[in-house]
This record gives C-alpha cells, structure tokens and sequence, in this order.
DNA sequence: GACAGTGCCTAAAGGACACA
DNA sequence: TGTGTCCTTTAGGCACTGTC
C-alpha cells in the first residue's frame, strides 16, 4: 500500500471514532510495523490533523475535525446556505429541490456543533412569488438551453403588442425580481431579452441551433457589461 | 506494566539517469 | 526500448526513555 493511501486509510480510522486506538491496534488494522505508525501519526500532525496520543490511552482524533474535502468554515457555509435560499426564493420546482438536497447533504457531514447555526442563517432572501406557469416556464427553457433547442415563441411586449417568433435560447438571468430569457431571434437576428412573465405560450421545437462565439450568452453579457457596466455573476 | 515517542541501523522499493 | 547503476525514500526492527 502506498504511503499516501495508508494516510488516508489511518485518518479514515479516526473518522466518527470517539474511542482511541493504540499504536499496536492501528499497526494491525493497516498491517504495518508500529514504528511506521508513529511516522505517519506524525506526518499527519505535522499537516495539521488534530490527532492526540496518550500514553497508555492510544491516539484520538478531534471530534470536531472533519475531512478536507468536507470542510467548510463558517462564511463558507453562510454562502451555501444563502445561495440555497436565493434558489428556493427564485427557481423552480426542480431547483428548489435540488437545493433541498444540497442543504441536506452539507448538514449531514457537519459535525453537530455546526448542525444548528448552519439550520438558522440571519440572511434571508425574500420570495419571488414564482406563479406556476413562470416556473414551468423556467424548467422548460433550462431544458431548451441545455438541449440548444429552438423554441417558438408567443410573446407579449411591455407596451402589449403580441410576436410570434423562433428563438435560440442562450440563458436566463434573475433581473430585478423577474426572470429574463437571454436569446438570439432570428425573427430579429440579433440578441433579445423575454420577460418569463410576458410570455404567453411556448413550443420546444425538434430544431437545435448551434452556438457560435458572436451568438452566445458569454458574447451577450460582454456588450451589456461595456454598455452598461453591469458585471455578473454564475 | 502498558503504551507513546525517538534514535539508529538495515533492507527493500522506486525513481532518475546513462548507455548499448 | 531495455538494462544496469546509483541515489533517495520508505518501512521494519530493536533498544531505549518518558509518562500515566
């Protein structure tokens, strides 16, 4: 076994442990010498891992130690549980419930003295209010994205006058408290944005597009932030 | 007495490099 | 590309000290 993953295998030994393990019982575990177990113990500490050894005791490792990997510090889990909520006030059915999930997820592998004030953030995010069809509206379109399927649009405009166009859609941004359909229309060949809210019937039609650098959401966002000096975020 | 911890020595494994 | 050599790293064994 190499050094790295018995490393890994020792710290995996301590993981959920309350009890300590000696020297001799870790040397068995790992099928190593007990002499190569005080190395790693050591190297293990001198990297930080909060491990203790007591003579005649054995070695325990800090409760409240979790895994690099599965680490967060308290501003760390402050942004995950604000962008979760951003989610749960403005997505839709289905990103409402993956944030459920990753909420879910990050609770159960934290130890249970975050547990509580992960559960209750002082940053709140009001609700959008989504009606029903904007958010079967935002499950559709996300699709189309993904897809880079055209859609047939029935569109009404902020002064009521009513299209009918074939767009590609490109993305959807959060602006204002509505959701804005960021697409090419090749009603219009040039980049348009469709207020969710406005529309009045949609179609995801078998044509897919491609995206091409001078027609794409990056291109997009690039004008608008050298016109309007708008930077966004992802 | 049991076990953590350290120092020293030795052997094996692995990597780097030169050379045919 | 395969082989041999040298050097470094890793791991085991033993003896010993310190601590509870």
């Amino acid at each position: 076994m190499r050094k790295a993953e018995r490393l890994f295998q020792l710290l995996t030994l301590f993981q959920g442990r309350r009890r300590p393990l000696t020297g001799e019982q870790i040397s068995q575990l790992l099928e190593v010498s007990k002499r190569t177990v005080y190395r790693d113990i050591a190297a293990l500490q001198q990297s930080g891992i909060p491990i203790e050894g007591e003579a005649g005791v054995g070695y325990v490792l800090d409760r409240h130690f979790l895994m690099a990997p599965l680490m967060f510090n308290h501003d760390e889990l402050v942004a995950i549980r604000l962008g979760m909520s951003l989610i749960r006030a403005s997505g839709d059915d289905a990103l409402c419930q993956a944030a459920e999930q990753v909420l879910h997820k990050v609770a159960a592998i934290l130890p249970d003295t975050e547990k509580d004030p992960f559960s209750r953030s002082a940053l709140v995010v009001p609700s959008l209010n989504l009606a029903a069809e904007i958010r079967r509206h935002l499950t559709v379109l996300r699709g189309a994205i993904r897809q880079q399927q055209c859609v047939q649009l029935h569109y009404r405009d902020e002064q009521g006058q009513t299209s009918q166009r074939c767009i590609e859609p490109l993305g959807i941004m959060c602006y204002v408290r509505h959701w804005t359909l960021i697409a090419h229309c090749r009603l219009r060949q040039d980049y348009r944005a469709f207020r969710l809210d406005r529309i009045l019937s949609m179609t995801v039609s078998d044509d897919v597009f491609d995206v091409e650098e001078q027609k794409s959401l990056p291109h997009y966002l690039e004008s608008m932030q050298q016109q309007y000096n708008i930077s966004w975020f992802f």
